[in-house]
DNA sequence: TAGATTGTTAATCGATTAACAATC
DNA sequence: TAGATTGTTAATCGATTAACAATC
């Protein structure tokens, strides 16, 4: 039995998997964990740690195979998968993660667009007609989706979850300024709150003029 | 001199005033760390902890006020600064985050929007009609921005970033997918990467699968 | 006062970094 | 082979949790 993954580990994984993705595209095709380490701002001994959560994918005296890895963490991500996802609420927002973001391919499948307004049902978005929420349930018998991305308001964001669980799904991405509160085991929730976020920077914006100097140096966590 | 704050403190921060402002709606007015951790899924240790970084907000005996604790939170990430701020790249995504993201009276005020698309230019967008690229230089000289929200195209990130850096711009919120690198201790930079996201939400509804169970057991970190 | 709950110190736990033997 | 760099163990550091005296 492999030890848990720590939720720390995981969440670097995209951000390499970014890199070594622009190192591909400049032809780069080897590189050593030293190397990668200062280009990323990490270092070379948390990159091997990491990796070593999943196995040894690289070479003594070598380092690693641009590639090789590229795939491995992809695979590990589990971007090839093929998750059924469905998008609940397309305001502004919902419109935008939609059009915006790269699904197909990349562990995704976007396959279902839901809103209650009915002045958004019936319009095209990434060539999926808006159904209306009444349609949601049956939807779902019919079409077993893994994912919903939930771009509700705040008020609407447990109910429809809960009601999705019971439908299936096992995945939430969510935009809802609520914190989705899963007491299953078998429900993987990534909270976005781009709120939270934009309070974090006013923060970090204002320690720069504290006295003490802004926190953590200069390392922009 | 306080010792300064962690940003693991710090990212709990947001959370802590979006409950706070939720009991106030609830009219709920006093609450131990007690109670709070168990509506928020933490320790109590942990709250008290977290607090006591910026002072002695409880009473013995009693436990926090919630209207007293909730202004306090909010002066602490600076949402009463009125940071002034700039959007670049009003396409999908920037257009929702302009109008979905509530910037008055929480820290920020919203002056300016730029693109380069002209088809875009000229656009009105929250009362704000959107600016060439051009006009962007002579707009900061004269107005002085604090804050820009990026959300470009991953390629023009880091140049746009640079000069908005000479002009003066101390924090960016940064929706491209694009680490931006600012080599200045005087910059604050917050990351949203919602590809990233979305990638860890694959790795989490994957391990669900898992043989071993599901990664931290059921906390939805 | 007695009970409750904080602020704070000490103990534990986990994550990061350093070191180095293994090996390509 | 010699040099480089990994995989892995040990040391350090920081964050979380537990405990409890202070005090409302």
């Amino acid at each position: 039995m492999s030890k848990q993954v720590s939720i720390s580990v995981i969440r670097r994984l995209p951000r390499y998997y970014r890199f070594l993705g622009e190192l591909l595209k400049n032809g780069i095709h080897r590189i050593s964990s030293r190397e990668l380490s200062s280009r990323m701002g990490l270092t070379a001994s948390q990159i091997r740690q990491d990796l070593n959560c999943f196995g040894g994918f690289g070479q003594q005296g070598y380092g690693y195979n641009v590639e090789a890895l590229y795939g491995e963490i992809g695979h590990i991500l589990g971007l090839d998968q093929n998750y059924k996802t469905i998008l609940i609420g397309v305001g502004n927002l919902g419109r935008a993660v939609a059009n915006h973001m790269t699904f197909d391919g990349r562990g995704y499948e976007l396959i279902g667009l839901f809103d209650s307004n009915e002045k958004v049902v019936g319009d095209v978005v990434r060539d999926i007609a808006v159904m209306d929420m009444d349609e949601m349930e049956d939807f779902c018998i019919k079409n077993k989706p893994d994912v919903a991305i939930l771009c509700t308001p705040r008020e609407a964001a447990q109910r429809i979850a809960d009601k999705l669980v019971e439908l299936g799904v096992r995945g939430f991405w969510n935009y809802s300024h609520y914190d989705i509160n899963m007491n299953h085991p078998h429900v993987a929730v990534e909270n976005v709150h781009l709120g939270d976020s934009l309070m974090t920077l006013c923060y970090k914006v204002k320690d720069l003029d504290s006295p003490d100097g802004p926190a953590e140096g200069n390392k922009n966590i």
